[in-house]
DNA sequence: CATAATAGTTCAGTTTTACTTCATTAAATT
DNA sequence: AATTTAATGAAGTAAAACTGAACTATTATG
């Protein structure tokens, strides 16, 4: 094994390829987009590295010797290698290739951002997007042991080691009562309630701010699934603070008495990792919505 | 196609394979003998010229991504095929391998050089020599015409164009009388002749040296070949003037009867051509004998 | 045959790039 | 908490690549 290789530059290898295929340095320099001068001088050096002399004069002109051959083969192989690395990292760099792990809780996913990922997924056939919707405590945690690419997910009291977040909108947290009435009364006579699980990320904001208000907190049931919560409400079972926008979705919106709270909705990514090319088009998809 | 392809040096990607193979910078540093920083650097500008983020931060340390495996086995093919284009460049450059087309005047290929080339020859197994033996001004013609790399002749009265030469042995022409007598008497009476044919680059020469001397110069038959001209001497055809070397070698040595002239035996190359390898080993083995 | 045009190189000067050393940041270890 | 280690950053320097202009040698042209 030769303990040091010549520094060969893909450019310099450009300019052997282009001499080859033109008639004369000028055309060749120019192909390549360089002087002839930074040609003559790129060959020169090529040479020199390479150690082994390239050209024969031929009257005023200098020409390839045929016992180059493998030179010019390196050259061309090499060349022609680099070309396909380009196209492969300028797909990846896009987003075009390649694989999308995307976590998303149930309202990023349907209601804020559900027309933008359509979308998304249209514009980028080529994109494999795998898309996990859970509540935010699964997909922090799938994306912390690399199951995950990039979550969207409300924010969390505290954050994981080895994730950073980004705020990605603020939405609003309202009251529903069963009865359909607007005006929801003094907080004493508040509940008992229907809510998300304990272990939901919302549902400590939630029982938070219901304290706040001077609210009881009689849980009789609960649900990750913002719609079982709904139509337990219309079935009198009891009280919900939902997000406005799940609750108020669909055919049989739930009658709004009053905004309690909001929650934030973050982007989260694995913060030693480089960005995810597609992930951050995405990022910006799901941004400008 | 990508107009312009990322000019990534193979210095880059032997960083890249270096650290894909070490559990550390530093070591991969050492590995390939730059300081860490210039490790780090490198691989930062490989990035940015590839376009892709190709490493995870794990901790302190970083490891490469998966998903860069195409960037990783980019670099391990093209450090490869550099690495076998160094090795042919070496043995080009060493003039171990590949082809030499030599041309050899008679008395160069077979009385002054045979040995050395017949050791050459043994020393350089992998080397194709061709050699051809024939008139020094055909062997220039092919020279200037770029049937021959190299060509071992007579001086030429004129050099061609495109040809340089370096005078490599100079050697006795010598008088040759038919009945073998040593004393070649006063020049008027020498005679008649068997020489080398008018267009043979000797017999310019020869015919100078005898005029010089006085002597007629009325020529009874011509060959390119010594040892006819030997026969005819022997057989009491007339004069000659010939190489001792020539006309005293072998079974039936001539018997000399006085030096007459000298001539120089040149290496002749295209002066436009880049010195080809082989040759130049070649050349010096030549000098040495 | 002189003259102009052409192909390529060399030179001087400038900008880029790559490297080394030293300092710094951040994680792992004691 | 202090130390060690991995990697990066900054400053300075040496090497390299490039441009434009001058130059050489060859070929074409009036």
């Amino acid at each position: 094994m030769p303990q040091s290789l010549p520094d060969l530059s893909i450019r310099q290898l450009e300019y052997l390829v282009a001499v080859a295929d033109s008639d004369t340095f000028a055309l060749a320099a120019e192909q390549v987009g360089v002087s002839p001068s930074a040609l003559s001088q790129g060959l020169a050096e090529l040479e020199r590295r390479v150690g082994v002399s390239l050209f024969d004069r031929e009257g005023r002109r200098r020409v390839l010797r045929a016992d180059t051959e493998p030179v010019l083969d390196h050259a061309r192989q090499v060349v022609a290698l680099t070309a396909d690395l380009a196209g492969w990292a300028r797909r990846t760099r896009s987003g075009d290739h390649g694989r999308l792990r995307l976590g998303m809780i149930d309202a990023s996913a349907v209601q804020h951002h559900g027309e933008a990922l359509r979308q998304f997924r249209a514009e980028h056939p080529e994109l494999r997007i795998h898309l996990r919707v859970g509540p935010s405590g699964d997909l922090l945690r799938e994306l912390v042991d690399g199951s995950l690419d990039l979550a969207v997910c409300v924010e969390p009291a505290e954050r994981p080691r080895g994730v950073s977040t980004e705020v990605l909108l603020t939405e609003d947290l309202a009251i529903y009562a069963p009865d359909g009435r607007r005006n929801p009364g003094p907080s004493a006579g508040w509940g008992p309630w229907v809510l998300f699980p304990r272990n939901a990320h919302t549902r400590s904001g939630i029982e938070a701010a219901l304290r706040r208000r001077g609210a009881p907190v009689e849980v009789v049931a609960e649900s990750h699934q913002p719609e079982v919560l709904c139509e337990m409400v219309r079935l009198g079972l009891g009280w919900s603070v939902l997000p406005v926008v799940q609750a108020e979705w669909g055919e049989q919106p739930l009658v709004r008495c009053e905004i309690l709270a909001r929650r934030q909705l973050v982007i989260a990514r694995r913060s030693g990792a480089a960005p995810h090319p597609a992930g951050l088009l995405l990022e910006q998809a799901l941004r400008e919505n």
